[in-house]
DNA sequence: CTGAAAGCGCTTACAG
DNA sequence: CTGAAAGCGCTTACAG
């Protein structure tokens, strides 16, 4: 059976070919009587433009990028499902790439896959929204593209974000409300601008509610679960170790339990632990995890939706800035 | 800067745009000379062909479909990222879809997004592959796809898949020779093919060994870490508990583990804990999770490739089997 | 408000 | 081994 094309839904509805690229782009300039003919025959006959035909002619591929390096599978599986769906709200379609190189390397691979792909627009998210090379490979290409998270704000480009540096303040906050005074810190990847927030917003807790800041209590970390045990290690052995120990995300909370559960100290009877991110990991842990909530569904729902305006408006939308939540579960306590 | 066309590659090799085609796409017929000469050519100026013209020219996109629905994150990102490699080997496009359907619905889901991308083919993943319902959609518009680890093996269509059933008879048999004698067990997801293929597996090691099947020390489960929990909390609590569990996987697992902290249980002092497919959480709980490493990565690739196959000769290559093998870590030890 | 013509950049089918 | 012509299914640019 052959495929249905314009020509045939033409046809049936008694007009030219244009005027039904019409209907089907919501241009205006089309008479409703006209315009609801041409709808029902589209859907009697099932017919579904091809994307080629539209891509090669309109010269554009309504298609869009989202690029990421190496997250945790639960994060970036959150990012793909908010950027499709807005992609999907708009026949759009979503291409996903994880990136491989670094730096230049990382510049020449990205445009490669522009080259290739001829996307429309890019979704970038971190780290590689913190990427000066790419950026500005991106900018050399004059493509469109939003980014998630970014840390040089100020760009021709808009971007979705959340305020790290309040919730970690938060967060910090309220341990201090359970009576702890002596606060582990475990930072993030140093290339990751969230890290650095999380940590601002940290000592801006500790300054708030006149705890010193004590450097021997915050130590480095990667982002990922043995860095976080290492770190915790370290802490839980010191001679005067933490009551309370706050992980830049999850996945070094949950190194940090392991190393107290190493260690025979219960949580949160005599240690308690926080994270950041609330990824599936917060929840697998015992005792669950207390940790923020990061919108990272929504995070790229809304960057995909300001791409979208961009190709349509030519126009640069304001960034979005999106909410986080505190979310107290078991492994915190009283002091 | 307008895009290189095949024209501006001909006109600088001297030749047709039918000879750069023919050497672009591989086809014989080109003398060595000649080939060479637009390959310089192409490279020189940096030309990349376009998807659309091609598509639309060839009647075919060159775009694949990966569908899943809803399995863990840590599995969906090695199977992606499995497919995409190969895709990117052939440059073909990989498009991955989040089914949200089921039985009919599903059906009618998965037909819309192949008249919408017009994808020349399609990867099926656990437990789509296992939906009569899709499967029969998908013969009827006579599209070339191929399942990973599907239940019904006979079918037009090839498919990769592994031996749970070997697989978790290995881990069992791993369990006895630790000593253990009373080895409870949780199921996976009912609708799931591999559930049953890894009880299968755990009863035939009990059988082998002279180890009767104890109803009562084989609990439901839905491969989720709740119903792990769940599933945990009855064993441990029994009058007479086992002294090692077998989870039908990793996420399930972490649920036993959760359940035996709770209860002061110590692992694997008191308790061996193991768990199947080999995904993130099984480093990122303590003690580290005794499992079978499910080979999602290369499965996916398998799939992907044979499918390719399938695209270029016509033909309906050999389904393919790949190997699993025994992680064993710190969860289990000598009863 | 509507349409006829040209053309996007390739592949197919054919000729030599 | 190579090429000239037609055409894939749309959109753009223009005319009325």
């Amino acid at each position: 059976m052959r495929r249905k094309t314009i020509d045939d839904v033409a046809k049936a509805a008694g007009v030219a070919i244009k005027t039904v690229s019409r209907v089907l782009n919501d241009e205006p300039n089309v008479k409703e009587e006209t315009r609801a003919r041409v709808l029902a025959v589209v859907k009697e006959l099932n017919y579904h433009p091809s994307l080629s035909a539209r891509s090669l002619a309109g010269n554009r591929s309504y298609l869009i990028a989202l690029v990421y390096e190496n997250p945790s599978a639960n994060y970036i599986v959150d990012v793909q499902h908010g950027a499709m769906e807005r992609c999907r709200e708009e026949r759009f379609q979503l291409f996903v790439h994880q990136c491989s190189g670094r730096g230049e390397e990382l510049a020449r691979e990205i445009t490669g896959l522009v080259d290739q792909t001829r996307a429309d627009g890019m979704v970038v998210t971190p780290p590689l929204s913190e990427s000066a090379d790419l950026i500005a490979a991106l900018d050399q290409r004059s493509l469109p593209f939003v980014r998630i998270a970014p840390n040089e704000k100020p760009h021709r480009t808009p971007y979705a974000d959340m305020d790290d540096e309040n919730a970690a303040c938060e967060m910090t906050e309220y341990l201090i409300s359970l009576g702890h005074r002596q606060i582990g810190f475990i930072k993030g990847h140093p290339e990751h601008f969230a890290s650095g927030q999380r940590l601002k917003g940290f000592r801006i807790a500790l300054q708030r509610h006149g705890i010193p800041y004590e450097p021997d209590d915050v130590k480095d970390g990667l982002f990922e679960f043995e860095s976080g045990l290492e770190a915790g290690r370290q802490l839980l052995t010191k001679p005067k170790p933490p009551t309370a120990i706050f992980a830049s995300n999850d996945d070094m909370a949950a190194g940090v339990m392991m190393a107290a559960h190493e260690m025979g100290i219960e949580i949160p009877r005599q240690l308690s632990v926080a994270g950041f991110d609330d990824t599936y990991i917060a929840r697998a842990v015992w005792p669950q995890l207390t940790t923020v909530h990061q919108p990272s569904y929504d995070l790229a729902y809304s960057a995909t939706d300001l791409l979208l305006q961009m190709l349509k408006s030519q126009k640069v939308p304001k960034p979005v800035r999106l909410g986080y939540r505190l979310v107290c579960r078991a492994s915190t306590g009283p002091r």
